[in-house]
RNA sequence: GGACCAGUAGUGUAGCGGUUAACAUGCCUGCCUGUCACGCAGGAGAUCGCGGGUUCGAUUCCCGUCUGGUCCGCCA
């Protein structure tokens, strides 16, 4: 006895004629008397059951599980919209194999139901087939990465996701050691020490889809557990490293989308990204590129904006109408969301100046203005201007990306794949009054940058790459250190004294000491690369049981409380009083 | 830690200082031989998130709180 002899949607019109068993779920029921039909879905699609008067029938409803026997047949009337429609199934024999509860959500591509219903009840999410496609698309992507690295020569290694906790970075999430009281491990936030060390014992080529666990803020492309395909590789020089990577992200574009990827990919340095779009990860699937504004307006007449050392500007062409109060309005909104009090803005049509700058425009200034941003009728200049340049930047990159997709300036087919490299190594942190990794602190520096670790730190570049596509953060990575001493140095900078770095990386500088090779590598972001195949910007619909921005599981609960006798075992105390707060 | 938006039948929304709280869909019952988001007729279903205040009267206005979402900080 077998419960399906076919899949339904893989019914074709081969199969005509044929008597097939085939079992799923009621999708919907139209009963019109004597002749009911049925759409039977299972995960490969949906097939027509026919049900006629003669033939013995069950209680029938949404989500039952049915067992069908028929006949396989044309129907007179298709229905273009599924691939099965112009065939179903006569039935012969149908049988109730499981009744269900009146679901809570309609269980079909278009849901009606919001986020939080849909992650109470996960698995009947999960029945929606553009949910399954985009897990499908998932694991064609783990796949396609692990068929071209595994002809590359890589070999999949697991390393341990309980680790030693190392300060810098993001927060770790803390396990206690049952056997050794008051110790803890860290749930690793990425393997790449290990992988490093792997490179150390000589395995060359390593790669790893690792789940990773980082215990910050959640947005809505970040979970706090989440999947790297984390790869690291000796003797290959930066080039070499970029380059098979390319082939690799080609590789997974061709076999899951399709998608011819043109190679080389583009470059941008993280500075110039920041310059011209106000992001070190940037879109560029359309332009409104960055100006630097300062020398027009700071001849305006207005303290506010003529005091401010940072002055750029966006020029939107030939849409100053959009601009209403309102969009303005909603513009000013990403200003402060990012730090700045608001934007300025000036519409430029029948030769004449309005908005927010309006009256300060001298008939000199008039002229320099259509000059300086070659001015056409109906243009528009959005200008940020503060005391922070990141700052000032980066919220007119998001108004960029606002505006954008406000005007729907983004061709949605297509894809934006670039590198944006020569990140600084170091940044200072105010609040901590000391340099800071950018990347992390294995991370080379340029050659030629090495003497300024002494002199200036902030002033250093490095092999340090991400891989950007459609605005997102898909991949990052470096070539690494392989020299003790200098190692060490990068250590010093960041402040650490040598007990610390005894303590955190005694046994990898201990390691660096027994020839290391020359080694880098990259770790993309599983989760966000599925995201972008799959066109969706929410990190849940790829993952699948995912966690609320709380972190919370509306499904299951986590995270709860445990009992005494657990705490106990581990040696634990809570603070009731804050835990009731 | 901070800013903003939302919370009304199972679900998604509308609404308003005094309503029988509306619409769609889902659900239940009946009818229907070619539907495919079937159709038609009828029906059930809501302490308007929670607490307080203003008011003769609050689902509506105000304050607090909880929950969900988006963003900033954070994410080596």
């Amino acid at each position: 006895m077998k419960y399906r002899t076919i899949e339904n949607g893989l019914i074709t019109n081969e199969h005509i004629g044929q008597e097939v068993k085939v079992i799923g779920w009621v999708a919907r029921k139209r009963d019109l008397g004597s002749l009911t039909f049925i759409d039977l879905r299972d995960r490969s699609g949906i097939i027509q059951i026919l049900i006629n008067e003669d033939t013995p029938k069950p209680e029938i409803r949404n989500e039952y599980v049915i067992n069908v026997t028929g006949i396989v047949t044309k129907k007179a009337d298709p229905n273009p919209a599924l691939k099965t429609g112009h065939l179903e199934i006569v039935a012969r024999e149908v049988v109730l194999l499981n009744k269900a509860k009146n679901p809570p959500l309609i269980i079909a591509d278009e849901t009606d139901a919001l986020e939080d219903v849909r992650l109470k009840y996960r698995y009947l999410d999960l029945r929606r087939p553009v949910l399954q496609n985009k897990l499908i698309t998932r694991a064609k992507i783990a796949k396609a990465t692990r068929t071209f690295l595994d002809e590359a020569g890589f070999i999949e290694i697991e390393t341990p996701i309980l680790t030693k906790s190392t300060p810098g970075g993001a927060r770790d999430y803390l396990i206690p050691s049952r056997l050794n009281p008051g110790t803890f491990y860290a749930l690793a936030q990425s393997p790449q020490i290990y992988k490093q060390l792997l490179m150390i014992g000589g395995l060359e080529k390593y790669y790893q889809i690792a789940k990773c666990f980082r215990d910050e803020d959640l947005r809505a492309d970040r979970q706090p557990d989440f999947t790297q395909i984390d790869i690291e590789t000796s003797f290959m020089t930066y080039e070499e490293v970029l380059a098979i990577n390319e082939k690799l992200l080609q590789f997974i574009f061709k076999e899951v989308k399709g998608y011819d990827l043109a190679l080389p990919l583009p470059r941008i340095t993280y500075e110039e990204a920041l310059l011209k779009y106000g992001s070190d990860k940037p879109d560029l699937r359309f332009g409104l590129e960055i100006s630097d504004a300062k020398s027009v307006f700071t001849k305006f007449d207005a303290p506010f904006l003529n005091e401010e050392p940072y002055i750029y500007a966006i020029k939107v062409s030939d849409n100053g109408d959009f601009f209403t109060r309102r969009i303005v309005d909603e513009l000013n909104m990403v200003a402060k969301q990012h730090g700045l009090n608001s934007f300025a803005n000036l519409k430029y049509s029948n030769d004449t100046f309005s908005g927010s700058l309006a009256k300060f425009v001298t008939k000199e200034l008039h002229q320099e203005l259509v000059e300086t941003f070659n001015l056409k009728d109906n243009d528009f200049l959005l200008i940020s201007f503060g005391q922070n340049k990141r700052q000032t930047l980066t919220s007119l990159g998001a108004a960029r990306l606002k505006v954008a997709a406000m005007l729907n300036l983004v061709d949605k087919n297509a894809y934006s794949v670039l590198w944006v490299d020569s990140f600084p190594l170091f940044s200072y942190d105010e609040e901590r009054g000391n340099y800071v990794s950018e990347h992390h602190p294995f991370t080379m520096p340029f050659e030629e940058h090495i003497s300024k670790l002494k002199t200036n730190p902030g002033e250093i570049l490095s092999y340090a790459y991400d891989i950007v596509i459609n605005g997102y953060e898909v991949g990052g990575g470096s070539m690494r250190i392989f020299d003790q001493d200098l190692q060490h140095q990068i250590f010093n900078v960041l402040g650490m004294t040598e007990k610390e770095i005894e303590q955190k990386f005694g046994f990898f500088i201990e390691a660096l000491k027994y020839g290391t090779p020359p080694h880098g590598g990259i770790a993309y972001g599983l989760d966000r690369l599925t995201m972008i195949l799959t066109g969706t910007h929410d990190i849940r619909d790829v993952i699948a049981f995912p966690k609320n921005l709380r972190g919370n599981s509306l499904m299951s609960g986590e995270p709860n409380i445990v009992s005494d006798f657990q705490l106990k075992e581990l040696y634990i105390k809570i603070d009731k009083e804050r835990e009731e707060k």
